[in-house]
DNA sequence: TGATGTGAAGCGGTTCACAGCC
DNA sequence: GGCTGTGAACCGCTTCACATCA
């Protein structure tokens, strides 16, 4: 095992990789080797044994790896043995279904407040989870030990909601407003766009590659191929 | 320009540009450099330079991009001047919720229609978006010319809904349950996973690092540091 | 023998730096 | 002079291939 820095693109095949622990273990698997799970789950061996290794070395020689015992490790890893609370800024339709979208449970996350500015709201709950006035944010955070925080508002308020939030001393933030949010110090940022997603799709749909199978020349003015 | 593959990034990255040149021609400005792009929005003034080349000539030098002009280039690649008919599996909170998300509008998506097994859920409405029966997602999806799926399932179901979704001729998908699913010959999926990002969240919050600044030792059994 | 852990090679994307053009 | 478009250098992640060990 070296120390060095761990990419976020390695943590998110962590994730990836307990989730198939699971399913193995729910089917009744004891051990795994890199290879059975990269067949069975369309991965690539070599990348889980690279990833594993970066914290520790998990695995037996021979065997492969024992399902509980890396379960165990994963979990530790990315800090799924601990508890953490969620705070919800933005009560419209997204921020409510996030407020009880059973993801979070799933992975140790309780959803202990909603906030908005919208004075009809507040008061109100959305399944067990009461909706705050966003001036009571920072005392909110304290009371309820929030250390997460879910940006669901619209576009140009997210920059004034990502200060606050790091005002209240939250280190952790979900950005799914559709402008990508720079971290500033220590506070990582993780930006959902739905936009880019959707965008992506709709050039995928509209890219000439994918008209009558034929690679059209684009009609740009000034556009002229090379080669 | 040279004909060549794009990568995702590069058009995930015409989004951004997009965005910020809607910025910048609501307030009035009419051409903008590459330079002047890049520090306005924390961008990179060479890729900018390079994702747009990738497409024709669209900047002038000495002068930089006339705005205007660059933003019909960009809708016009991104394929945001056709509108797409997008078809909900899935009427939870979740797929409600994305039933009237603004952002489907903004890029030229509109939602027509919600599927769901649940026999109480068919025939009601979410805002003008009825709610169909999933036994007759293809005769809907015909009906509306729906080309955009989105997944909104419990990950049991993920791989079946997407099985139906792929027999009715729908080249695009968007999948939130929290299962990576492949695409299978043309067809193109966005996996907007979650909980991945949640548990990318619970990592750093969980890492060693983060704690008092040090960095700690792994406490697994067998780890060691080398060199 | 069988599977891990890991240097080394390969590859793709980003950044640099500058020739070329307005 | 200013800014684009782009080859080249650089960098980081992935994959290969194998020494190592149970």
């Amino acid at each position: 095992m070296k120390v060095e820095k761990i990419s976020e693109l390695t943590t998110n095949r962590l994730s990836i990789y307990l989730r198939c622990l699971n399913d193995l273990a729910a089917q009744g698997a004891k051990t795994v080797s890199s290879d059975g799970l990269a067949k069975k789950f369309h991965l690539n061996s070599a990348q889980i044994r690279k990833d594993l290794a970066y914290f520790g070395e998990f695995g037996v020689r021979g065997v492969g790896y024992y399902i509980d015992d890396l379960r165990k490790h994963l979990t530790k890893i990315l800090g799924l043995d601990k508890k953490h609370c969620v705070g919800i800024i933005g009560a419209g339709r997204l921020g409510t279904a996030l407020a009880d979208y059973y993801g979070f449970a799933q992975s140790n996350f309780s959803v202990a407040a909603l906030f908005d500015a919208d004075q009809d709201k507040i008061g109100q709950k959305v399944g067990t989870v009461e909706i705050f006035d966003i001036k009571s944010f920072a005392e909110t955070v304290k009371k309820y030990k929030i250390d997460v925080a879910v940006i669901a508002v619209p576009a140009e308020f997210a920059q004034d909601v990502l200060e606050q939030i790091t005002n209240s001393g939250i280190k952790a933030v979900m950005n799914f407003a559709p402008i990508p949010l720079r971290a500033k110090g220590d506070v990582k940022i993780k930006n959902v766009d739905l936009t880019i997603s959707l965008e992506s799709l709709s050039y995928f749909l509209a890219k000439p590659s994918n008209k009558n199978g034929k690679i059209l020349k684009p009609n740009a003015a000034k556009s002229r191929i090379k080669q």
